[in-house]
DNA sequence: GTAAACCTTAGAGGTTACTAGAAGGCAATA
DNA sequence: TATTGCCTTCTAGTAACCTCTAAGGTTTAC
């Protein structure tokens, strides 16, 4: 029978308002209808949802998920050019994993810092040190 | 004698437009001035900047930034705010990592069922296959 | 001495991605 | 049969984060 937008919202983690709005503008392809014109998801949908979740948790903006879609409507014949966007896209992720490692250990180092700047004036109460403390 | 805007601007990846809005924002503290009332930028301010940058891209939003910076003013007394400040973003930061970590891993495994497509159709140009390359 | 290349402010405008409200339809339940 | 609860569409509003324009000041280069 297939399931509602709220199942599919609950399932997705994504509001039926945005579930709405992403059919509206092509981020989901157009959804089939009951009987009373009510939405009527079904496996494949879900699937494609959670592919389209995962893009854009990953900083996909809409408007290239939604490119994404309109190939994938497309057919066989555009899947080398869908290849090609995912491909990128996890360059980007991959970039951006090693870019977090990064600030992991800034963070770290600056957290340490501030951790002995604070045992310094616990045992120095009268210094007043830190200057750059940023 | 201090950094212009637009040096500033060039190192940090800001634009000008970015820094004065941060400014007016509070995300970054009040810049010097020099004789003509121009920013006068130093190098504790780039040392912050740094930072505040490194916390942006990592995606803690500008209200969290501007607390932040806010403490900083206020001096060694905040110490202890601050470090806990950071190490909830480093725990966000870490769960990002493994998200996306996750996330590669997926695409990874859609390129290859792509490319298991790609070469399927062609061997066989004239089987219309695949209903759920999503 | 004037034009180019900077800088300033205040405030308006833009983009992205939702999010909510209003008005109404259908269906099951008390 | 009326209330509850879900659904629909259309359209307007919101939040975050810039980005730009207008109007004007100063300094440097020819």
């Amino acid at each position: 029978m297939g399931y509602s937008i709220k199942t599919i919202s609950q399932k997705s983690g994504l509001s039926p308002y945005t579930l709405r709005y992403y059919e509206k503008e092509g981020v989901l392809p157009l959804v089939a209808r009951d009987e009373n014109g009510n939405r009527c998801f079904h496996d494949e949908d879900i699937d494609l949802i959670s592919l389209i979740c995962c893009l854009k948790d990953t900083g996909m903006p809409i408007a290239e998920i939604k490119q994404f879609v309109a190939l994938s409507k497309e057919g066989g014949g555009t899947l080398p050019e869908r290849r090609k966007l995912l491909m990128e896209h996890k360059q980007e992720i991959d970039r951006k994993i090693e870019f977090f490692q990064q600030f992991s250990k800034k963070i770290d180092h600056k957290i340490a810092y501030f951790s002995s700047l604070e045992n310094e004036t616990s045992s120095q109460p009268q210094q007043q040190a830190e200057e750059e403390a940023n």
